[in-house]
DNA sequence: AATGAATGAGTATTCATTCAT
DNA sequence: GATGAATGAATACTCATTCAT
């Protein structure tokens, strides 16, 4: 598979700094950063080794470059969000959903963001890149809390980097935590059924709980 | 120092073990499961590796027991919060409370919790003591919702594990994931002025989200 | 088992010493001189470390002790094997069925051997005891060849410790290389039927080999 | 010197796997495979431990390659034996004389063989070379022992595997265990005069053995 | 751009042995 | 005699990184 994988990156002439990338956002998220080997993400990219250094020049730069492509993927996703064209609840919920929705699908992220900062993020203070992607998710979401405001569903002072970091929190918990979570309470939180009880739990908490 | 610290303990008839248990707290909680070093255990408690080996037999089974004191310590705290005690918004505002200043002073305990998720749970799926250490919060939260719901300032129907969920995600997330946030956001939110202002929002996000 | 072992030791007036020796006997034989633990041992014994230090000294005095049993115990059952008793080829026979058997039921002897020998003889050549316990075979089988010549069924000019070590090459390699031997001609050696067509061959080869 | 046979290798041609596998067979031989050290097979090489994990992967299969070599050496110059050239008589000597002047010659091969079958022979047991390295030597004795028969020299029956089996137990035997035969008996076998004594003894049990 | 070979510094773990009681 | 606790010195093995081509 490796070969193949390179032979064809060849041909469609999908660079190697691509290749290593993909089989290093791989390994980090399942190995953290030090758990995660160099040799490994090589093998995996059907390169070899010193290409990694070639093109990235040490583990912690790899890691660091992975880290700010995965966000700027997720800036990326959230410039599409387009929030300003909902009503303002509405517009709660989508935010809501977009994250559930990403987290669900993209546990790389959350792994590496979980290791980054449990290590102190070591990383992200290395990086200008983290600075000058600037989210324009507050500002959507300041936005949003305004109109919010002027119609008199939402009450007033509701600071959106606070909520941002509520929403954030609830929703990327319940991935992040999951493994400790059930298996102290009992309760399987992987099931489909288990996450769709608890969207609605916390889409009708933070509906009322924005409500004047 | 070290050597101090072993006479100290001997004097207080304090055990090995229970000093090596705290050297590897600190340790994990610094470093991470991979990144802590058995050396650095043996050096910081002040005794040699050899006996980190005695009594505890490797690395992960030291690490999976170090988490399940963490989490006895903090089941014993949360015996303590009494909740059913308090009319039941009160009650809520407390667990908040409880919450986010157990994590403020418990640093380690995020670290060891988003580390041991992070790598999917490896020490938690071998320990029986996780499942046996039966939380009693989510029945404490039960009664408190139920409380509310009778007195009728609480709405219907709410899950008291759902919210526990949401709860423990906007606080944990807060000081978990805080060094990304600031540097991506730009907001220092490690002072006690941001803390104070986000308890505010999710307190009252939380208290006007449960109303009916 | 092993505390009732011990117990049983204590109750049957078996002392720890002997114990220890035949946890001994069992270690070394199955994992070398290099791969027995004190440990082990001590642990087979149901006794503790200590013990072993105790009565021993040190792994290598434990080793030489268990090797100078082993020998002493051989001695004694070929002083009973009394070929001087028997006609001088069933006296050949015996000493030959003598040898395939006592290897056979003594696979440790076996082991500790090579392994002693492997080493270098270590052990060997600290010990006294060696050198005293003088084997009464050598004796016995020139008493044997003698009788052999006067009755003109052996050659003359046989060197009795020349013919003991031809003997118990044949008999020692069987069992001690068997497992090299069978893995390369991809023949079972292990059987009994194979044991007793090997018995003949050197029987008949040595038979008449002495004849004049 | 470690340097300096560095540069010779490198100077002609020799391969670093090569290297260490002549410094392998020279520690495993000298001190057994328990009593072995990678460290020490690296300083013999002028080598560094980790190239040893690089060429080998572990200690284990670095012991049966270093077996499987030995192993293969023999079985080239078993070869060059070509015993159907010669009179069976002369055929029988000459295998005898071989086996001593090869044993005599390669006693790291002694050392090995007698370790690993101590051990259980766990290294040949997981090595398909040992099967495949199929000695030619069985069918040269089993044509040999036909020839004789055929010209009346030798007795019929005779299994070619039990005859080679008692013949390298005589000569493996005689220095395998050595070091405690010389110490138990009190004559120094080691010597050139003993073993030429000794070879004449089976030269002449074995020739006579055979006889009809 | 690409790669096989090589290495310094570590890393968890082991083990014979001793101490203190 | 007997034992739980403690330790110096290893010991197999790993890993990020670099060299030479």
């Amino acid at each position: 598979m490796a070969k193949s994988q390179t032979r064809a990156a060849h041909k469609t002439g999908k660079n190697a700094r691509e290749i290593i990338l993909n089989a290093a956002r791989a390994e980090f998220a399942e190995k953290g950063f030090n758990g995660a080997r160099v040799d490994s993400i090589a093998a995996r990219s059907g390169l070899n080794k010193q290409l990694v250094y070639y093109y990235f020049g040490s583990k912690d730069d790899l890691y660091r470059v992975t880290l700010e492509e995965a966000y700027t993927e997720i800036r990326l996703r959230e410039k599409d969000l387009d929030l300003r064209s909902l009503p303002p609840q509405d517009a709660i919920v989508r935010l809501i959903d977009f994250s559930l929705s990403y987290l669900a699908r993209h546990r790389e992220f959350i792994r590496m963001l979980a290791d980054e900062n449990a290590l102190g993020g070591p990383h992200v203070k290395d990086s200008d890149a983290f600075q000058r992607t600037n989210s324009p998710l507050i500002e959507m979401i300041g936005a949003t809390l305004r109109e919010g405001e002027a119609q008199g569903v939402f009450r007033k002072g509701i600071d959106p980097l606070d909520l941002y970091i509520s929403i954030a929190g609830m929703t990327f918990f319940y991935f992040a935590n999951g493994v400790t979570m059930s298996a102290i309470f009992g309760r399987d939180l992987s099931t489909p059924e288990a996450l769709s009880v608890y969207r609605d739990h916390i889409v009708a908490l933070t509906l009322a709980g924005l409500r004047p």
